[in-house]
DNA sequence: TATATTTATTTGCAGTTACAAATAACTCAA
DNA sequence: TTGAGTTATTTGTAACTGCAAATAAATATA
């Protein structure tokens, strides 16, 4: 095996380089990358149970509570106790962290633009297809993982 | 902007779904996914001082001196100071170092294998290369924002 | 040769992380 | 309607992380 070809190599570089670019301008307002993340998926898909948002971030569960507890304190997001279930909370942003997200959100948009500058709409689409299937991939042989320690 | 469009969500979630993956075969010898990282770059490349072994490994250099630490204590690695250089220590695998790796690497390879069962030999030397030329992307853009700090 | 500057690595510190256990609230069968 | 089992979230704890400052050694400059 080669270095160069390992997937888990080669996407974990990329990613650490994502964080990386977007880390200063997630500094500049005072957020932290697990934030931000928790930011973007209630920007995009709404107020959501911790749970829900655990694995919507990839943020293992107990940590998405402490970070939550941070967001909180910056009155980035509130936690409504579900009215039907006391057990759950919906997590939303408040109007300072739609505010916030939306200041991020261009220079977010610019950084991903600029790295991508040498792909064609065509690799890109394909990228992003790839990506994706890689993760049912992976997703799929962790459910099974979990059925066998199950059953 | 869409959640499932943006790179640095998707490639997050296939880093941390990697983590997940591979942390039960990982724990099995006593190893944590930074020096995994770290067995894997030196297995492959060979001795390397601590600098390069940051830079191949995305791995911060003040947490990688303590990475390293770890690592020496379980006799995974082995500092030798510099001949030519006394400021710089060529990191090596040890002989225990290189046998673990050994026992753990064709489980990553499994891994990776199941994970990717259903892309075709294209697909996957397609993702790799594209996987690549974004990495290239940032890492230009990275230098190019430095320069603009320096000059 | 002494002094300043640069380079490689480590360490102080304050904060973050993940695992496992605890808490809190719901469901369902007896 | 009680209590056993389940689900959602938080918390105790011990370890890990990254920034910035410190150390240590090399190189450049006067």
């Amino acid at each position: 095996m080669e270095l160069g070809t390992y997937l888990p190599y080669l996407v974990n570089r990329v990613g650490q380089q994502f964080i990386s670019d977007i880390t200063p301008v997630l500094s500049e307002v005072g957020v932290d990358i697990q934030s931000w993340r928790v930011l973007i998926a209630l920007y995009q898909r709404g107020g959501q149970p911790v749970g829900a948002l655990s694995e919507l971030t990839s943020i293992n569960f107990s940590t998405l509570s402490r970070v939550l507890g941070r967001m909180e304190k910056k009155d980035l997001i509130r936690r409504l106790r579900g009215i039907d279930d006391a057990r759950s909370f919906t997590i939303e942003l408040t109007e300072t962290g739609r505010r916030v997200t939306e200041t991020i959100l261009p220079r977010a948009a610019a950084l991903e633009a600029r790295a991508t500058g040498d792909f064609s709409e065509a690799e890109l689409a394909m990228l992003r297809q790839l990506l994706g299937k890689l993760y049912s991939g992976l997703a799929d042989r962790a459910d099974e993982a979990e059925d066998r320690l199950a059953g």
